[in-house]
RNA sequence: GCGGAUGGCUGGACGGCCGCGGGCCGCAAGGUUCGAGGAAAGUCCGGACUCCAUGAGAUGACGGUGCCGGGUAACGCCCGGCGGGGGUAACCCCAGGGAAAGCGCCACAGAGAAGAGACCGCCACCUGCCCGGAAACGGGCAGCGGCAAGGGUGAAACGGUGGGGUAAGAGCCCACCGCGGGCCGGGCAACCGGGCCGGCAAGGCAAGCCCCACCGGGAGCAAUGCCGAAUAGGGGCCCCGCGCGGGCCGGUCGCCGUUUCCUUCGGGAGUGCCCUUUGGGGCAAGGCGAUACCGCCGCAGGGAAAUCUCAGCCCGGGGGCCCGGGUUGGCAGCCAGACCCUGCCGGUAACGGCAGGGCCAGAUGAAUGGUCGUCGCGGCGGCGCUUUCGGGUGCUGCCGGACAGAAUCCGGCUUACAGGCCAUCCGCGCGU
């Protein structure tokens, strides 16, 4: 009975593996290798995102930050904040909507395995900048982001 | 046709690509189906539902409501009336109980603001002075007085209008209106109509306090209930202190069972040990599971003692019963309901009854979308055609498309809202 016991305490720590495993077969069909892309929806991992790098750019602020390494890290991993500032409940789910789209859009291509991306809305700008400049907004603050890390030793 | 009043509806459509949340089916891949609003908003009322409190309840405090009748689960909501006010009218508006229970207040202006008051003013008798006069007397001014009509102030001036009356005046008297009290008639009632009496006594504010009637226990879904890591850990009681308990490892037991090369995929050759009837069987190595029992022998050593240490390795005083708390989080509450649609019946209506049909979001860093295109709508402009000169119509360019996002659920209220549509009614104009 004590054997049996054992097992369940590893299972928590699996929860998020399922998805990774499967995501990890499925790109074979596709002949490329996209990461699986999953939503942040802890508290703690935004606050540690928030303090980790961060890059203005003109659509939204991106927060990033490079999973440890007893964390999983096999997929990608994004979350989206928009404060009141952003506006009124309508004008915030709008902004969330666009950065969602547009982190399935570019993320699983350009996001690295293992890290935490928070897409910060803005006010105004978020919700009638034009879809292109967000997506080369995007770009760039991944670029960035992942440049100073590796400036970084 | 123009202007207006009221009630109601709608809140762009279609398609391509890429997505999200729930249910159902499926081992899975996947399939299928459903997926924001009229206000989802403000959180202002009323409930359902939970937990807490409570002897039925009464009283007080506090809060709320306030014409009458009806509707409703209930309401401060809705419907129908009444009264007052506005509008030519349709219709709209009203915080609409009590001011002869009491307290308080009524700024400024004004003489005076509640049993008030005399600034200008009006006036007879009487007294004094002056003028005229022979005198009687007349006139003027002042005093002693009378009055409150007119002027003036104010949101409001101690009933209003008219007449009589008077020196001048005054409900002093009269008529009508207003006010108060009975009476009669109508109405369930609020109230309306009529008539009689009284004779001014009774200003306004109750959204200042207050009085009267009625209603209300408190907190809220972050309510509440359940599950819940681990050698974790809190409290109580009892027992033991035994080389004891727990985890891991090994032994042991059970089951499975082997490796290499070639291949035309049929097979062939080789093989750690033993047995063989040449079919095969057993043992060792290996894997999986179980774990009662065992952990070389010996039966100990240290310390004054409690007790500690050692012997596979590591950790720790141990065991039993009962109670309680609780983090990340999960489940329930949580979506079939005072539900929606249609028809009939009752009712002026709000609404109610009956019958048939329908299933219509359940997320939790929070789904219900992102993007592109076409069409349609509105505004401004250009070109063409047409015109009763108001406009209509075709093509085209630019711009715009509101207010706003479920979070336990219902009934209301309030507030926000681009543009569009429908119905009924009123006034004016024109035609018949």
């Amino acid at each position: 009975m004590g054997a049996g016991d054992t097992a369940q305490p590893a299972r928590p720590a699996e929860t998020a593996r399922p998805d990774a495993g499967q995501a990890a077969v499925r790109p074979v069909l596709h002949g490329a290798c996209r990461p699986a892309v999953s939503v942040i929806r802890n508290r703690a991992d935004f606050l540690k995102a928030a303090r980790a790098r961060r890059q203005a750019v003109p659509g939204f602020l991106l927060q990033a930050r490079r999973r440890r390494q007893e964390e999983p890290f096999s997929d990608i991993r994004v979350g989206f904040t928009c404060s009141r500032k952003v506006g009124n409940a309508v004008t915030r789910n709008r902004a969330k909507r666009r950065l969602r789209a547009l982190a399935h859009a570019v993320l699983a291509d350009e996001g690295r395995k293992g890290w935490d991306y928070v897409l910060v809305g803005r006010p105004q700008v978020t919700v009638a900048r034009a879809w292109p400049d967000l997506i080369g907004d995007l770009r760039r603050a991944l670029e960035s982001v992942h440049a100073e890390r590796e400036a970084r030793p």
